[in-house]
DNA sequence: ATCCCTATACGACTAAGGTCCAATAGTATC
DNA sequence: GATACTATTGGACCTTAGTCGTATAGGGAT
């Protein structure tokens, strides 16, 4: 199912830390790829595996929290542990607030840091799960044609076919063959399923 | 329906600081309490409106940190703004990641605070809104017999009657008898308003 | 001993949902 | 212009679900 191994990523744009990280990392038999600015990690095309960030806070160009920023727009942002030499508190604050897993200050020790990438992998296996499985749902209800699409919403407020109809100006067969559609393009095998899958779908709920 | 007004606690073992930080909020024509250690606080009974909690994280006894760790077995736990002279990033980390609305160092803006203090209030509104109505479902689902709450799985399951009628040895018709009682008690108009009901219900899903 | 709740069951009926087959018309795409 | 998709409707038929009323039996409370 899955070919991807774990890939650390590190963006610092200083080259004893990049390679103090790399050794340590590597140590434990996981890749690693490192970036010396915000902006060059910004242009690395997206990996499609689990994965994690270890973020310096203050460098040339965008700042750490700079590059969290435009990776949070993402729904797919992954996971970041910022390390930094000379942070504040309302730093630290700003990043855990946007998510961050954790906001290490520099000397640490190699095993916390270890310890929040193995945690930040698991966030973001977790994640591509989640999202995995949404976008599944997701691109079920794009296959629907617009009438279908109308027709789920009216299914899961828990309207009739017959109101439906009525609502809509049809006949009450034309329902019943629009539903059947909607129940196999989006796979499901009962209406408990359609109403479930129907959570994260944009449809007026009401 | 609502006839409580929204309250701020201040925990903090200074007496200047709870002066100064009551007659701030006071300013803006809002209630205040003050406790002068965790314990204290610990000891009061909880207040059923919107609320937040101002807290210094260094106190005699049970720390700021502390009392969050015992405030967050609740469900219903307050939000809290942290207020620190000597605070470290760690503590920080640590206040945020386990939901704290903000930690802000001595000296602070007036405004800054009473903006988080806002935003602390609104934030409990929604917690409090969301478990009541988590509570009206609970309820509901309490006053179900044991079979009716094995029904209930079943048809959330989207299993027909004939299938859960096999299943627990039982004729078709008393199913639908349950079935009915459960929609009746559960006060749900539709098998989709039954689904997405049991979404927080301590039932087998799958 | 009596009463209420729970669980069970039956019959008969109505309503609703699902399936199969067939057909028409508009629109888009090639 | 031909083909494919979409939206629509019809009829016939079967399966499910919901409702009405009635009834039995066990358990627990008064």
């Amino acid at each position: 199912m899955n070919e991807f191994e774990p890939l650390v990523f590190i963006v610092d744009d200083d080259d004893s830390v990049r390679k103090a990280l790399t050794r340590l990392i590597q140590s434990v038999n996981m890749k690693v790829e490192c970036f010396t600015s915000s902006e060059a990690f910004l242009s690395r095309p997206r990996y499609e595996g689990p994965c994690c960030l270890v973020l310096d806070i203050r460098m040339p160009g965008l700042s750490g929290l700079d590059l969290q920023e435009k990776l949070a727009k993402d729904k797919l942002a992954l996971p970041i542990i910022f390390i930094t030499g000379h942070g504040t508190i309302p730093m630290s604050v700003r990043a855990i607030k946007a998510g961050a897993v954790d906001f290490l200050e520099k000397p640490f020790e190699d095993q916390a840091l270890l310890d929040l990438i193995k945690q930040a992998l698991e966030r973001d296996r977790q994640t591509r799960q989640e999202y995995a499985h949404q976008r599944e749902i997701l691109e079920r209800f794009e296959s629907l044609t617009l009438r279908e699409r109308e027709i789920l919403s009216y299914v899961v407020m828990g309207k009739l076919n017959k109101q439906i109809a009525l609502q809509l100006g049809i006949s009450e067969k034309t329902v019943k063959v629009h539903r059947a559609h909607v129940m196999e393009k989006m796979q499901a095998k009962s209406l408990a399923d359609l109403v479930r899958a129907s959570r994260i779908l944009p449809i007026p709920k009401v």
